[in-house]
DNA sequence: ACACTAAACTAACACTTGTTAGTTTGCTTG
DNA sequence: CAAGCAAACTAACAAGTGTTAGTTTAGTGT
């Protein structure tokens, strides 16, 4: 395992800032103080605080466009492929936690890479929604609306930073199991 | 129905402009041209742009928190609490379509009621998970923990700002049913 | 015609913003 | 010891920030 360099110790910063205050409130200032240094030397490791935001947002977001075409690919049955697309929002959620909330709230302030982050995330929900229908065509999940379902499901899946503390693996293989009954069975009792 | 008031107009078109980017990226002098006046003139009717975010925020948290107590005091079952709860949020969200995302994502940025706001939401939540813990007692939903119930059943919930296009209300009583159905007996088919 | 008022305006303020230029510091390597 | 280099520094910039003070405008009721 290499050793951080300096400007991913301060995109790493600079991450767990944005998810305290939003990009915009943020200032290189308020990175500066973080990093113990001054303003002026983040930018010998850094372009500009745009790109900092922009390396965060795009890596989060091809972790999932690659883990989606996985489970793209796979030949599991619809209710498997649900469980991997929960397993994928776990695993990519808690190992980036500050960088979830840049995804989810400062993805508008993108400049150059907005659409491109745009067609990742529309790639993605509409791979989501394929799964669902196939679902319904198979008789295995509920003809409901599937963005209506597709929504609730990924809403809570997106704000899983959020909800995530620092636990061990073992604590999220149980928050998956969790997830999996609650999201897929909901929360009424079986008879 | 009297007509707005110019404050409340302000009011409104900034919370439109607070969803679009965020608190901290509207400038007054965003909002003023969004006005269609200088941005000078905006303190004619408004004390300041901190003002502003707490009229829009706190607003919406103490309609949740009424509707809770409603909830509360209420004798019906578990599950119907629950179905309560959905139409509550569904209710709350397509009046408040702007203002919910500044609830959501720039609640931090309240100063001098920040507090306040952070009670009313605890205290929600805490009414929130004692309906789950007695409808487990009640053998009326499942034994899962009562927390990663809530955070999954909430998120969904507090993302609705997100969803709910500009619909009639017939189109909200169905997404109601089916956030019913989603949320309370999951996706899967029932045999 | 008059005074009153709501709501706009211009001009300016003190401060903060992201960023650049040029310089210094202190470690590592030949 | 000398050279090279990564990474810090100081100083400054032009532009943008929320907000205030004082003034003008246009419409209303007496």
């Amino acid at each position: 395992m290499k050793p951080e360099t300096r400007q991913q110790e301060i995109i790493r910063v600079a991450a767990k800032l944005f998810k305290e205050k939003g990009y915009s409130a943020v200032t290189m200032r308020d990175l500066a103080t973080a990093m113990d240094i001054k303003a002026a030397s983040l930018y010998n490791h850094i372009n500009s605080k745009q790109d900092i935001l922009e390396s965060i947002i795009i890596s989060i977001a091809e972790q999932f466009t690659e883990g989606m075409s996985s489970v793209r690919e796979s030949n599991a049955t619809c209710i498997e492929k649900l469980k991997e697309i929960i397993a994928l929002h776990v695993e990519v959620s808690s190992t980036n936690i500050y960088g979830m909330a840049a995804l989810n709230h400062d993805w508008m302030h993108l400049e150059a890479r907005l659409n491109y982050y745009k067609k990742l995330r529309s790639d993605y929900e509409n791979d989501f929604r394929n799964i669902l229908i196939e679902g319904i065509k198979a008789g295995e999940i509920s003809d409901i609306k599937p963005d209506v379902m597709m929504f609730s499901i990924l809403t809570t899946l997106r704000s899983l930073y959020l909800w995530i503390p620092k636990k061990e693996a073992i604590h999220l293989n149980e928050l998956t199991n969790d997830l999996n009954e609650i999201l897929i069975k909901g929360v009424i009792k079986q008879i």
